[in-house]
DNA sequence: GTAGGGTTAG
């Protein structure tokens, strides 16, 4: 049966749903209310959505009033006050009335798996796992488990509750998969730092999408696939998406572009970020920091100066990331005259914006590494804003490397104040001890750990071959080749030894758990592990590329530069924060051990 | 326009 409406309801539906602004509103609520016309089911949900929903801002508590004064709602009134509280600050009104809905049972109102969505976006954007759980089991009783959009938003649920497994399991029991599924369920993989599956997924779309055509990697995949190239350091996968992109018509996206220069950086190959950013037919203020952000992160500070010039003579206008990425340039360079003179004309408001707690962070970066601690220190206090715990941290790090225990009693402090200590903190302040030679503070601050169970972050490198991201922590024995690994680290330990290498343990207690238990064993870090097993099986010449969670310890870093010279390769590795390209024996780093 | 799923470039 057609719904009939008389030409003056048209009119008002019409009226309603171009109305703007509040005021307007209540007077046609008014209206409404004076002639009875507000109990025409129609009539009440076009008011009740332009309210609700298309009003900017929002007033939520006007609509929960609308919604109430209704003494009989439909499922669709229902579905959209649910619908209004999942974008409300109090998503979990959003939740309790489904609930009620769900549970009236004298009524007649059907199940509808709108209703469902709803209070799902409801409980994502409170992180209601519980909540969640409740409606996927309405969902089983609803019958709706043939529906692909739900499950595709319960999977967003779990993603964002962390439980990827669960999302995996409702993946698996989609009917229809599809591209916005696959992309939900990579989101949710790099969310929840299974960064390899990620990766995975996106070979996998690959592969069905010749079968079933409808799973086709679009640009959000594309976009999630090189963030995960990104955070691995995974260069040959990149390219391989980039191959993609190139041969599937997305060539052009702005934003995929941008990405693009951003993980070919944060892989380390400049020449490759800087060929993407050359050829962009349009540039904006984003492709610009990209590329001023990864000359940075890889020591070219000079040319990150030129670019940011350059974009400046454009007409560009620099926003605050773009400054977060000239002053770390700036410091990661030692440029210490430069990274003030920008640092005084962002305060000066030449650049329109006020420094913020990165600039500040740059900042005690680059005094800290001019030996300027105090200064640093000062910094941090005259800030306007609190200072976070990566300031300080940031400040702990040069106590350490010049041996300033004072101040880094004081450091930590700061960060005991915070609640923000972590095991890391305390190996600093125990490093900057034992570089003074204070043993006995030394046993103070590891039995403190004890005391206050913090237990160092498991260091990880991962080295990717032919798109391959093979994964190593500290002493790893899972690998099935590692007989081989091992033997080849002790060949290597042999011929860098002859180089005049020395192992330099003693001064980073990077691994104090296993280090006390084994005594004097040998402690084979992460990276050494991984560079073992790339020039294990890596032809002579190839470039070994190596990506750490944490940052690399002097060792390390030493054994990195010596294998550059005695094996003649390139070695890249990418730590927490920055790059270190080691070739003939010395590293392109500023970092002074 | 009584309707629902993914992205938040650095």
């Amino acid at each position: 049966m057609l719904k009939s409406m008389s030409s003056s309801d048209d009119h008002l539906v019409s009226l309603i749903v171009s109305s703007t602004g509040k005021s307007h509103l209540r007077q046609i609520h008014a209206v409404l209310l004076r002639t009875s016309l507000i109990r025409n089911s129609d009539v009440f949900h076009h008011f009740l959505s332009r309210l609700a929903l298309s009003l900017i801002p929002r007033d939520i508590n006007y609509s929960r009033r609308v919604f109430s004064q209704r003494t009989n709602p439909s499922v669709s009134h229902c579905n959209t006050m649910i619908r209004a509280f999942s974008v409300s600050e109090t998503p979990g009104e959003g939740f309790r009335l489904f609930r009620a809905l769900r549970r009236r049972k004298s009524s007649s109102l059907p199940a509808n798996p709108l209703s469902s969505s709803f209070a799902l976006k409801c409980c994502i954007k409170s992180a209601d796992l519980l909540g969640g759980l409740q409606i996927h089991g309405k969902i089983v009783t609803d019958g709706f488990l043939s529906d692909s959009l739900l499950l595709t938003t319960l999977m967003d649920l779990y993603s964002t509750c962390e439980k990827s497994n669960h999302a995996c399991k409702v993946f698996d029991e989609i009917p229809k998969r599809d591209t916005v599924s696959y992309n939900v369920l990579i989101s949710c993989f790099l969310r929840n730092k299974r960064t390899r599956d990620a990766l995975f997924l996106f070979d996998k779309m690959k592969k069905n999408e010749e079968v079933d055509g409808c799973s086709k990697p679009d640009n959000v995949t594309c976009l999630l696939a090189l963030q995960a190239c990104s955070s691995l350091g995974a260069l040959d996968f990149g390219e391989k998406v980039h191959d993609f992109i190139e041969g599937n018509g997305l060539g052009d996206a702005l934003n995929l572009n941008n990405t693009l220069v951003s993980m070919y950086s944060r892989c380390g190959s400049m020449d490759k970020a800087y060929k993407v950013f050359n050829r962009m037919r349009e540039k904006n203020v984003v492709s610009w920091t990209a590329m001023i952000s990864g000359l940075a992160m890889n020591g070219f500070g000079r040319e990150a100066i030129e670019a940011f010039e350059e974009m400046l003579k454009l007409g560009v206008s620099p926003e605050e990331h773009t400054l977060t990425g000239l002053l770390s340039a700036c410091s990661h360079s030692g440029l210490v005259d430069e990274g003030m003179m920008f640092f005084d004309r962002l305060k000066s408001g030449e650049f329109k914006m006020k420094p913020n707690v990165h600039h500040y962070g740059c900042m005690v970066d680059l005094l800290g590494r001019a030996r300027l601690l105090d200064r640093a220190y000062d910094l941090i206090k005259s800030m306007e804003m609190k200072p976070d715990s990566t300031i300080w941290r940031t400040l702990l790090g040069a106590c350490r490397v010049q041996g300033n225990v004072e101040l880094g009693e004081r450091v930590v402090s700061h960060l005991v104040e915070l609640k923000a200590e972590e095991a890391g903190d305390y190996v600093l302040l125990l490093n900057t001890y034992s570089s003074v030679g204070k043993w006995e503070k030394v046993t103070e601050v590891r039995s403190l750990m004890k005391e206050k169970r913090l237990f160092t972050k498991p260091g990880c490198s991962v080295i990717e071959l032919q798109g391959t991201v093979y994964e190593f922590v500290v002493d790893d024995v899972s690998h099935p080749r590692k007989e081989e690994i091992y033997g080849k680290l002790a060949e290597i330990n042999q011929q860098l030894k002859i180089a005049g290498y020395k192992a330099e343990t003693a001064s980073e207690l990077h691994n104090l758990d296993s280090e006390e238990e084994k005594g004097c064993a040998l402690t084979y870090h992460s990276e050494k592990l991984a560079i073992a097993f790339g020039i294990l099986v890596t032809p002579p010449g190839t470039t070994i590329r190596v990506t750490k969670n944490l940052r690399t310890c002097v060792d390390c870093h030493n054994f990195a530069k010596f294998v550059s010279g005695v094996y003649d390769r390139v070695v890249i590795v990418r730590d927490r924060s920055r790059f270190h390209h080691c070739k003939d024996g010395s590293c392109s780093c500023n970092d002074f051990w």
